[in-house]
DNA sequence: TTTTCATGATACCTTTTATGCATCAGAAAC
DNA sequence: GTTTCTGATGCATAAAAGGTATCATGAAAA
């Protein structure tokens, strides 16, 4: 015969009234049925676990060290079937979430704080990673949500626009353009441009590029950076001029000088966005929320 | 019905194997003994930990978490039987050990140190305290051995002497007395001690006072620390003088001299001292090791 | 297509385990 | 003494767990 949960319950009552008969009136059995669970207990582990006398019940010290352990070993069991029920309706769970550095830099920090607000259970997981990247990750369910740099058509996504941002062109302080009130375009022809990582920000320079070709001009790269804060710094000491976003530019730490793009009227977009199907339930509750928030406070914030 | 680890058990290799059969295989039990154990144990948890097609059995996020809580459950099972049982035959347990300022400057360290060699198990629980102290805690089954300043004949106890010590005198460098090689008691009849709490320190000067009177004066006190290391530093600042054992001088920071009294011949004791019935097991052991120790290394170490 | 094979689920019966009732044996209280 | 606690035991019953045979379904083979 096995040890159960059920010696280690009748165990421990019996250690806290140290009295059979009070013991099986607290478990709703007999006295018999008690006594002979206790002996099984104590013949499986081959150890006396109570000191019986007519007059008095008391613990050995290998009882109280299998009391402290069964304590332990029920709460576990408690803590375990609570969680799993949690996570099966939806209440607990991880949610693993993409983002950019668009995204990170403006509207994510408020929409996981209202969502963990919402659904406190639901642990969010965020991994950093730029659209194509996260793309992926979604199709191998190696993450939930994505926050991308769009438009994202593909078959199998859903996504929602979360964010609109207005391309700004960033100079250092004491360039020849860092006294103009914004720029054209075709003023930015002749200039040295500081780039991110050209396979991995294609999804923004799908964005960008367009414009430049309309406005007669291939932007020359002069310096590729690892990510949008080693632009501003390449950018902040002078090797060139880059165009970003407002809410990127906000993390700058000074020696920069931001311009606006007069003659580009469309905006870049980030979106959330999902599997559209299958989705796993802190998913589902996040979609949700998505969707919910979109009456309070629509898009970009800027 | 309830959950049991029989329910945990087996779902937990089914979730290693993710097919019926197998797992039952495993288990040594028919393949529709486990379906219906797991189908009981959804029941019971409301909750579907396996998503079952005809072609694949897999866990859902539910039973992930089932998982992992699961096999900690049966891990804490598992050391809670081994350390009950351990305990059981004495392979493991705590053993509470008095000590007196005069045990740990001397043999206490070494003692302790091949017991934990030889019962790696036993976890040794020191507690200082005066010898009035720990008779009182060992009546009281507060402490399982005490090392006190001997000798107890009282009844109840058993002791044995581990350490003999020769007092000496010790005065600050300076002192009139410092060049001496060695003083006659009857020599500080005019000094100025310092001193030991009086109560706490009964069984010490229960042992030195006679000599004194022997030598016709009693000590004149002047200073009373809390105990032999706030003594020495009394002394080493000029306050008077003190009697004490060389174990206890080793710890003096400097500024001290010690000087061996030619007149008393005999020693004081330390001894160790446990109840004389109903022992523990780690104590029966730590009783078993002192009197082994014996044929080795006898008594006191200077 | 049809057949075969492997899967998990069910039905039915047997074995094992747990429980309750009645009772015993020993110590303490009266 | 007698009563009244205590925990232990014997026996019958109920509940749980297990085994065998079989079903339904979908994938792979013929």
């Amino acid at each position: 015969m096995k040890i159960g949960l059920r010696h280690i319950r009748y165990f421990l009552v019996l250690a806290e009234d140290l009295n059979f008969r009070r013991a099986s009136e607290h478990l709703h059995i007999s006295q018999p049925a008690l006594t002979r669970t206790i002996q099984h207990l104590e013949a499986e582990l081959q150890v006396t676990l109570f000191d019986r006398s007519q007059n008095f019940v008391r613990l050995t010290d290998a009882g109280r060290a299998f009391r402290e352990g069964g304590q332990r070993v029920l709460n576990g069991v408690e803590a375990t079937i609570d969680l799993t029920r949690r996570i099966s309706i939806g209440e607990a769970g991880a949610l693993r979430v993409g983002y950019t550095d668009f995204a990170i830099a403006d509207c994510l920090p408020e929409l996981l704080k209202q969502f963990h607000q919402r659904h406190p259970g639901i642990t969010v997981r965020p991994h950093h990673g730029v659209t194509a990247a996260q793309l992926q990750q979604l199709r191998d369910d190696k993450l939930d949500i994505g926050f991308v740099t769009g438009p994202v058509r593909q078959s199998g996504f859903r996504s929602r626009v979360v964010q609109t941002d207005r391309p700004i062109c960033i100079v250092p302080e004491g360039h020849h353009l860092a006294s103009r009130a914004s720029v054209a375009l075709a003023d930015l022809a002749d200039e040295d441009f500081v780039h991110g990582p050209t396979e991995a920000w294609a999804h923004f320079y799908d964005y960008l590029f367009p414009h430049c070709r309309k406005a007669g001009f291939q932007p020359r790269i002069v310096q590729e950076a690892f990510n949008s804060v080693g632009i501003l710094g390449l950018v902040s000491c002078g090797m060139g001029i880059t165009i970003l976003t407002e809410s990127i530019y906000d993390f700058a730490t000074g020696g920069l000088v931001p311009l606006p793009i007069s003659d580009i009227d469309d905006v870049m977009v980030t979106e959330a966005v999902w599997a559209s199907e299958n989705l796993r339930l802190p998913t589902q509750h996040f979609v949700d929320f998505l969707e919910q928030s979109d009456s309070h406070r629509l898009q970009g914030t800027r």
